[in-house]
DNA sequence: AGGCAAATGTAGCACTCGCTACACTTTCTC
DNA sequence: GAGAAAGTGTAGCGAGTGCTACATTTGCCT
């Protein structure tokens, strides 16, 4: 059932490709199904049950989102590196991917499953490809963990505002000032500032 | 229907208690009036919609937020004030309001209703008083609304993480590295580090 | 060609949802 | 005390939910 077949993964992409478009709030299987030209009786053939679905489309999501980062050209600088990532996030196809993560934490505020499970893992993964991403652009392997908590916290407060601030000069400084404060991070003598 | 009646500010008060501890997502009238004493009947009554409703325990989490950055005392420097905010937000009753206020931006990334509409405007508030805040401790008014910018988006992002990294060390590092980074804004010259 | 398993269509169950119609009681007003 | 208004209980509608039973078709293997 739960079998890794062609079609389940193609099914996985579209459904992703849906979500990412209408988000998971209010996501039912029928429309869902009707608009990847297929019907809920086979979505419930190739996954388990609606809660599986989700959690296969929060994987290829967060997947999607990582080979992205992995793909963004070194910055010169960490500074440089948090622009560039911050650009990345909010024009190409990451933005709806972050957006999606964003949701899905929130839903997972209280626990809720799957999608407390399937964020804390996606998170591990996410974490780690920033802190690849800050290590290609200059910063000391000993700070890019402290570093990219502060980022990623950030980021994700950030989008979260998104629809209020869209990119007013006041997220451009926002993001110039996290470029900055992540960057003291990254120079800073390994004992300084350290609680 | 929608005045402001004795039974209605009760009931509303009630049900922003209930919404603070089991979210908001899945909310259905029903079980929140068993749990009110009530019955939806008696909802639909004193409020003109589930929608209404839910705006309206937006609207009274938020000025609870408010209410109580408002009572804080003030911070030695910005720095303190930062960590101070960051222990409020954390313990106290705070810690459910700011949860709600992520889950209902969350909700409203994609320009849902009713939260996208509320949360515009309770934001507008919460940002106030937080630019009032780190002004009473030591901020200088021309640089406060963007030290709060940053302020606000990392908060919001610490508290998406915090069911997955909850009052580890690693947050600890980033309120305070948090802390840091905005101080370095208040402290900048008007010209410095603008974008 | 025959057989078999994977894939798919149709229909429906049991349930919850927001919301409403209608009747009834309580409370306040004059 | 009569009448109006506010408040409350009961019952139910129509739509949508996740999911399943059953029958059928499709496509591959021998």
């Amino acid at each position: 059932m739960a079998q890794e077949t062609k079609r389940r993964t193609a099914l996985a992409e579209a459904a992703t490709d849906h979500v990412l478009e209408h988000g998971l709030v209010g996501l039912s299987l029928r429309p869902l199904a009707t608009a990847l030209g297929t019907s809920d009786r086979m979505l419930l053939y190739h996954f388990a049950d609606k809660d599986d679905l989700v959690a296969t489309v929060l994987r290829v999501s967060n997947d999607r989102s990582i080979r992205e980062v992995e793909k963004l050209p070194d910055g010169d600088d960490v500074a440089d590196a948090v622009r560039l990532l911050w650009h990345a996030l909010t024009t190409g196809p990451l933005e709806h991917c972050q957006r999606l993560y964003v949701e899905a934490a929130a839903l997972g505020l209280l626990g809720r499953e799957p999608y407390a499970g399937v964020v804390r893992q996606a998170n591990e993964g996410w974490v780690a490809s920033l802190v690849g991403y800050l290590r290609r652009s200059g910063c000391p392997e000993e700070r890019a963990g402290r570093a990219v908590l502060l980022l990623d916290a950030t980021l994700m407060g950030l989008h979260l505002d998104l629809p209020l601030d869209r990119d007013t000069p006041a997220v451009q400084q926002a993001v110039a000032d996290l470029a900055e404060a992540v960057a003291a991070i990254a120079a800073a003598r390994p004992d300084q500032g350290r609680v």
